[in-house]
DNA sequence: GTGAAAGCGCTAACAG
DNA sequence: CTGTTAGCGCTTTCAC
């Protein structure tokens, strides 16, 4: 523990950039060297919650006042502590977000706005990236409640009990996102995957396909895009190919070696579902290597519209979901519940096949 | 401000979600239901202090006390509040992290790791994404200090002046990553990216080739390496065509764009880098499209080595550097620091030319 | 090994 | 419009 009391002081000493000369008077540097309320109060002759109402409720302050007070805050450099004003307001100003992963487009876009949005108004968001299955999920959001965020953003809808107890008692308000069902536990910005595979497989029909495959990761959002596919096809009277599992999360050479294990059953013209752009594209390489006429032989859909699908060539077909969107609209349900709002905000996304070569 | 007084309470009633019933005389659930330490320290019958102790110094606690505590902790769903401990013990237990972009692998890499190892050590990863450019820079790292983070990973080394004052008047330790430069704020994980462009062109002057094209990304690193890449190719005595600059980030659809501009000048076998597998994919698709031998014709080394690059076809040479690696030095340079020590670690990692079939 | 007192830096609530 | 008082929930420090 001895480190502990020095954290960061004698530090700059043993490196080798040269600081800048203090300038003048300016912010004392000691030891725990933060300037606080009280300074900077000092410095302005008035009292430490005069600064503070400067800081948060500038309308309440007399212009002469505030000004005097903001000439202190910016000589000494005032940067108040959130952390002890979180506690006494009991507002962190903070959100707690957890996704799969950042490597999905979706998710990155869902990510980057929802965080915009939230700091526009405010507030950070702390983000934690889980991975696939929701195993850990429980204590990743107990850490997270640890940190007393003011709400939080969580994905999908397969919560285990425990967390959804944690999240009842904390009385939170929560957004679900990506997943549409009947009982989210608060908020839900998400759409219906299974109404995404219908989609595809009867785009196909249209198309006069009658012989359907299917590529599909092994996550649970994944396989339910792929069984509303199939369950779509087969109700059309469609062929089915046994369906290839690949593993979460997707990647471009599964796609590859999953439409080689398909091969040998592609003697016919095919429609071939995949639970990912990136799979999507992998099985297009795969059949371009193969010489099999793309779209013309094998007709192939993707999922999630990534930049890599609309560039390459041919362009591939896709079901688009706007993960700025998603992250938009989660954060202004947020927004609106931490202002006082009361109404159950729920809120099916819209998705949108996108046609292009491949079908 | 009237709604910030019921936030998230009166909500459940408003849902349908099925609430569980009340779990015994579990976890008191009224208004400001938070259970703690004090609540604890009553039910097991020990004073708050040791409750503390057998969460943060278990050792220090008797064998049968920290059962007993532990016991009532579990019984009454108590989630230490780490804002309270945060502003007492002057340690947040939160790591700020500032990176451009999520979309590049290796930053999703890079953060995917960094906060692997943060969090098995007991800290969360505050994220932030900044953009391109260090234009709002200052006023994120101000609002980061706000939170009174223990440590600080920020990208690049082009830092203003504002926000390397507030950084030294922080006192914190302080990780760079992505960048090598000789003044670093504190410590360094990065890579001399001039260096990137050397090896590149020395990669296709050793194939023999004497005509040499580029396409860079207008962001200050990837124009670095296309540099060192231009005067390297220079100095080799070989015949420089004007280089391309696109938008950052970089995606697929620039490189093809990018591509259709250099053909004009493409009259000869030629060597073409690129600061992004993007770029370099995008390339290779509208040389395929154009009919241009790849590589007899054309030569095309990416940077990054994205998944993308290694499964399409054929396989695009690039630059390998491990965002993975960066995250978990970073990580561990942080943590030498927060345990106490001093050392002004300063890190390159190697980056690695990965040659495949566009070379 | 355990407890009591004091206070981290800020803001809610009330008074003037 | 401004100030005073009293905590927020925890940990530091010191006593036992």
């Amino acid at each position: 523990m001895t480190g502990d009391t020095i954290r960061g002081y004698a530090r700059r000493m043993t490196t080798t950039t040269k600081l800048p000369p203090d300038e003048g008077d300016a912010a004392p540097r000691g030891l725990r060297g933060a300037v606080k309320i009280t300074d900077v109060a000092a410095a302005a002759g008035v009292a430490p919650m005069t600064v503070s109402r400067v800081i948060n409720t500038p309308d309440r302050v007399a212009a002469p006042t505030a000004l005097r007070v903001r000439e202190a805050i910016a000589r000494l450099g005032y940067v108040p502590n959130m952390i002890a004003g979180g506690l006494s307001s009991r507002r962190s100003r903070m959100i707690a977000a957890v996704v799969p992963t950042i490597a999905h487009p979706m998710f990155a876009e869902m990510v980057l706005n929802f965080g915009e949005a939230m700091r526009e108004a405010g507030y950070q968001v702390m983000l934690t990236i889980s991975g696939y299955g929701p195993e850990n999920e429980a204590e990743i959001v107990r850490t997270l409640l640890g940190r007393r965020p003011d709400a939080l953003l969580l994905t999908g809808l397969d919560r285990p009990p425990e967390v959804r107890r944690m999240l009842a008692d904390s009385a939170l308000p929560v957004v679900e996102i990506w997943d549409a069902g009947p009982k989210p536990t608060d908020m839900l910005v998400g759409f219906d995957h299974n109404e995404v595979g219908v989609a595809v497989a009867r785009l196909f029909a249209g198309k006069g396909h009658t012989h359907f495959a299917s590529i599909g990761a092994a996550d649970s959002r994944a396989q339910v895009r792929i069984q509303g596919y199939r369950a779509e096809a087969e109700r059309l009277c469609g062929v089915m190919l046994p369906p290839i599992t690949t593993a979460a999360p997707s990647t471009i050479m599964a796609g590859r070696e999953a439409l080689r294990q398909l091969l040998p059953a592609l003697n016919r013209r095919t429609a071939l579902a995949c639970s990912s752009d990136l799979l999507a594209f992998g099985a297009l390489t795969e059949a371009q290597v193969q010489g099999i006429a793309v779209p013309d032989r094998l007709a192939i859909c993707g999922f999630g519209n990534f930049e890599l699908g609309a560039a390459c060539e041919p362009p591939i077909s896709t079901v688009n979901v706007e993960g700025a969107t998603i992250g938009r609209i989660a954060a202004s349900f947020v927004l609106e519940r931490l202002a006082g709002g009361t109404t159950p905000r729920r809120t099916r996304v819209p998705f949108r096949i996108v046609e292009r070569g491949t079908t």
